[in-house]
DNA sequence: CCACATCTACGGAAAAAGCCGTTGACAAAC
DNA sequence: GTTTGTCAACGGCTTTTTCCGTAGATGTGG
């Protein structure tokens, strides 16, 4: 069994907005993303991740509403996994590294984070 | 200009070679890449790569020298970019909480991570 | 009942990704 | 000089991804 999560750039945006939201179906999914696309190409998408196994569809009223079947949390360990490994050499320090290097992050996000890790290290003692 | 780096599977295998050695001919990513391959697939990958840009090459004695075009950490930049946007709903803090949470990050690790951070806090005063 | 809107199923085209065999160039080994 | 080994170029095939049109089912308003 691999348990190696990957989304293509598609069924990625798909998946994320199943995340975000909890359900779709495929109107609000075709609403919902950024790039215009004709419905049965929203439809195809689901179906084709519905085949491979990483969403369920059940019936709501005369149309189907779509979930995800595999968390953000655990998309997020393969994604987080599979850069660090092959971009960042496998350390989770550069990874570390290059992401609190970003300008962009508030000092207020910053702190949040510090206040995070000192729980994460005294939980530990 | 589209910024977004994207790299399926197998190229990022080989991005992922090329990052780590500073280049590589095609004998030498034949044998560092983890699957076994048919040479002229090795060839290929790389082709396919140095056509859309992330990579070139230099001749060295009868055979290329291949190297990346793109650093790593713009890829990660753009890698970890996507995470966030389409696994963490945007949120710096929630991928980090959830990168911190992994069981395998050592003391050791956590603790330079804590100094980096604090770092990162006391450059900005 | 009939037109209209909304939905899924199905099929298929086009592009990207992945994989490799064959070919011909070239040099080193014999 | 001929064989052998290593190399890149090229073309071709398969699978995956992306995209959509058509068809048929079903409900709604007139």
């Amino acid at each position: 069994m691999d348990d190696t999560l990957y989304f293509p750039p598609r069924e990625l945006a798909v998946m994320s907005i199943l995340w975000r939201t909890g359900g779709a179906t495929v109107a609000e999914m075709k609403e919902a993303l950024e790039e215009p696309l004709a419905y049965t190409t929203v439809l195809s998408a689901l179906q084709t991740l519905e085949e491979k196994g990483y969403v369920m569809h059940e019936s709501e009223g005369r149309a189907y509403r779509y979930r995800a079947t595999v968390a953000a949390e655990t998309a997020g360990d393969s994604a987080l996994a599979r850069v660090r490994e092959s971009i960042f050499h496998g350390s989770a320090e550069k990874l570390f590294a290059h992401f609190v290097s970003d300008d962009r992050l508030s000092r207020g996000e910053l702190e949040r984070m510090r206040r995070l890790l000192a729980e994460r290290l005294g939980e530990e003692a």
